[in-house]
DNA sequence: GACGGAATCGTTTTT
DNA sequence: CGATTCCGTC
């Protein structure tokens, strides 16, 4: 094959990175500056010029997304199979590491993925069985501690009692978890990362066999790892020098969730044998929209440094619309959307990207009466979703009886008469005798404990259990048992008496999944050699599947800026960027939280490619009441040269209702529209603020940049749009 | 166990 | 303000 393809297509930088000797490599790789391009002809160059075989790769993200693009596109570069390549999230490598090493990571072999959902459950079950009030220790706080400690390494049996009445609390619930995920066979995703450490730290033969087979190490994203991760990445390469990561300090926006900013900074102290390469020319953005994204990011210190450059020329300015309230802001905006789409536009190189999924709902309304379609990105997958998660409940107790997760929610859903009362009593039993609840169920109808209508329903239930076990086992195809589980479990006649359309699209979701599992494409061969229907199970829960992903109809995208990482888009409307919610509030008294709102700000600049609108409200109704937040300081922070202010109301005080007051509805025909950018001889740049008049006597009022606010008759004016 | 009224509470999300 | 959850009643 021809090895001039894998360098000849790169900038010298993304050269210097791919073609670098083996060694540790940090890749600085600003927005839009090729990163993934980088991560995928490097594996090449190893794969062609250093003639590593594909088995001896190992490539992590975060995101199957990710990880199902770069397999992609290695497979396209090469013309190749990259199947034998580890390529995978941190999540999705682990779990295929306890798999095929379960005895030694002390793991049932048919260990079970819990996703988050499943552990708030499993915790609120587990608080009331310890007797524990869940207002003073609510659950979600629970659960979040216990990720915390997961993601720092940290076991119950290490943490010590230091006294803290809050902590101790903690560290007990926190120990009781632990027995219940082990006697249930459950693991939560922190523990995932946590058990594939522990599994190469403790067994020196597994980890020096792993560590010859991953000759090469390669990491997306590397900002967003948290402290395990990279303790695992480390584990893996020490004494390799073989570690190349691939990341962005400046658009590091999850720190919230443990990802650790200092890894970039530690990966230069444990790996002092490394380079560093950085990526600085971008391929996405005008040069006014990087003006504006260095600028602001420069107000942040402690930066490995990155300032981002392209040969694409200037483009449009920034636009900034000082809206008088949400309604006129999603007025605004859909407005410039409906004459982007009327100039011939897709609707789909448009985002609208805001700071809180609350915000949607204005833009939204908006849209809906304006007959635009349009996408909000966020929702349940499916996977997710309840009806899905029941059916998937039935699956899972039928591979594993004693998943108490599963039990719990379906034991009783449909209702069949398993009433608190029988509840309770098993709780206690398995509670008492450290045992699941499938256990405890048998011990209290064995010994006639229970009332006869119980006894009998709860029997029923096990027999239902026990018959789709069967029917599994007997090397039925996966979908016959999803649609016996559907069927016989009763929730399909369940949801077909709910409400409306809420129990028909549960009901298609059912049909759906016995869909899902047809095509499931189930290799008998996998690595892991799990059986058809555990290997569904755990592909349900490591891949919740894409957001209600139908119609590839032309919509308008609507997001957070959080979602928006990674994407772009020709247009871009930045909305809401006030003090109190971009920044927020919360991220005031804490300057490291400030700068990490800052680089959201920074990610959501830099997803534009052409056009980039800012606006903010003067005044906004928040939780029921008004607020008249000041414009955010993030707008100070871009140089005024790169920004052009939209400022409608010239001569307009305050709204009186919150119908805009301005003239720029539909009915204006004129070519002058809203926002319109013009050039004019004497005056230089501008653009249109309001029109007014027809024909001979049209009139715009226009801002120019460097001549202010002007009133011109279009008869006399010598203008032209830009 | 279903329904409805009251109370509560408000970032960001992937696995 | 509005979604969600909780609690009490039938």
């Amino acid at each position: 094959m021809d090895v001039s393809s894998i360098i000849s297509p790169l900038n010298d930088a993304q050269r210097l990175a791919v073609s670098a000797p083996m060694q540790a490599m940090l890749v600085l790789a600003g927005a839009g500056s090729g990163k993934t391009r980088v991560l995928v002809h490097r594996i090449a160059w190893h794969l062609k010029i250093n003639h590593i075989a594909p088995h001896n790769i190992l490539a992590v993200t975060f995101t199957n997304k990710a990880a199902s693009e770069m397999r992609h596109r290695v497979e396209e570069l090469l013309n190749i199979s990259a199947r034998s390549m580890w390529i995978g999230t941190f999540h999705g490598l682990a779990h295929r590491l306890l798999r095929q090493h379960a005895k030694q990571a002390k793991l049932p072999e048919t260990f079970q993925v819990m996703d988050s959902d499943d552990q708030l459950r499993i915790i609120k079950r587990l608080l009331k069985s310890l007797n524990i009030d869940d207002t003073k220790w609510p659950p979600k706080q629970v659960q979040g501690f216990i990720n915390g400690q997961k993601e720092e390494g940290i076991r119950a049996r290490h943490m010590s009692d230091n006294g803290d009445f809050y902590y101790r609390q903690m560290w007990q619930v926190y120990k009781a978890y632990e027995e219940l995920c082990d006697r249930s066979g459950l693991v939560d995703f922190a523990e995932l990362l946590l058990r594939a450490h522990e599994l190469l730290r403790d067994n020196e033969d597994l980890l020096s066999f792993y560590r010859d087979r991953f000759q090469q190490v390669h990491v997306d994203e590397f900002q967003d790892t948290n402290t395990i991760q990279y303790a695992w990445l480390r584990l893996l390469t020490e004494g390799n020098n073989n570690l190349f990561v691939v990341g962005d300090d400046d658009q590091s926006i999850y720190g919230w969730r443990g990802a650790k900013i200092e890894n970039i900074f530690n990966f230069q102290k444990h790996y002092p044998d490394h380079q560093v390469v950085r990526l600085e020319q971008n391929y996405r953005s005008s040069g006014h929209i990087l003006k504006a994204a260095n600028h602001l990011i420069a107000h942040n210190d402690s930066r490995m440094g990155k300032e981002l450059w392209t040969d694409a020329g200037d483009g449009l300015p920034l636009s900034l619309y000082a809206a008088f309230n949400e309604q006129d802001e999603a007025y605004f905006v859909v407005e410039k959307i409906r004459q982007w789409v009327k100039d011939g536009g897709l609707r789909s190189d448009i985002a609208i990207l805001y700071r809180s999924n609350a915000q949607s709902r204005q833009f939204e309304e908006r849209l809906m009466t304006t007959a635009t379609p349009y996408r909000v990105y966020g929702g349940l997958r499916f996977f997710e979703r309840m009806e899905i998660k029941n059916a998937l409940a039935y699956l899972r107790l039928s591979a594993n009886p004693h998943d108490d997760a599963s039990f719990e929610r379906i034991v009783n859903t449909p209702t069949r008469g398993i009433g608190a009362k029988t509840l309770d009593d098993m709780r206690i039993l398995a509670r008492d005798n450290a045992v699941s609840l499938w256990q405890a169920s048998l011990t209290l109808l064995q010994e006639n404990r229970l009332p006869p209508r119980a006894s009998s329903a709860l029997q029923a239930f096990l027999n239902l259990i026990n018959k789709l076990s069967q029917e599994t086992a007997n090397h039925e195809a996966l979908f016959e048992s999803v649609k016996y589980v559907i069927e016989a479990s009763g929730l399909i006649e369940l949801y077909k008496k709910e409400k409306q359309d809420k129990g028909e699209t549960r009901v298609e979701n059912l049909e759906e999944l016995v869909n899902a599992a047809k095509l499931f494409d189930y290799d008998s061969n996998n690595p892991e050699n799990l059986s058809e229907l555990d290997l569904f199970l755990t592909h349900a829960a490591l891949e919740a599947g894409e957001m209600q992903g139908d119609a590839d109809e032309d919509c308008v995208q609507l997001m957070t800026l959080h979602s928006a990482k990674g994407l772009e888009f020709k247009v871009v409307f930045m909305v809401g960027v006030e003090e109190g919610l971009f920044p927020s509030q919360q991220s005031f008294e804490d300057p490291g939280r400030l700068q990490e709102e800052r680089r959201l700000c920074y990610v959501g600049i830099t997803r534009a490619m052409q056009q980039l609108t800012i606006s903010y409200a003067e005044s906004r109704r928040l939780y029921g009441k008004d607020s008249y937040p000041r414009p955010s300081r993030f707008i100070k922070e871009i140089p005024a040269e790169a920004i052009q202010e939209i400022r409608i109301r010239a001569n307009v005080t305050r709204p009186v209702a919150s119908t805009p007051s301005y003239n720029s509805g539909p009915a204006s025909k004129s070519r002058y529209k809203l926002g319109q950018a013009v050039r004019h001889e004497k005056f230089g740049d501008g653009v249109v603020l309001q029109t007014e008049g027809d024909g001979e006597q049209e009139r715009v009022q226009i801002n120019f940049r460097n001549a202010g606010i002007k009133w011109l008759m279009l008869a006399y004016a010598k203008l032209d749009l830009i």
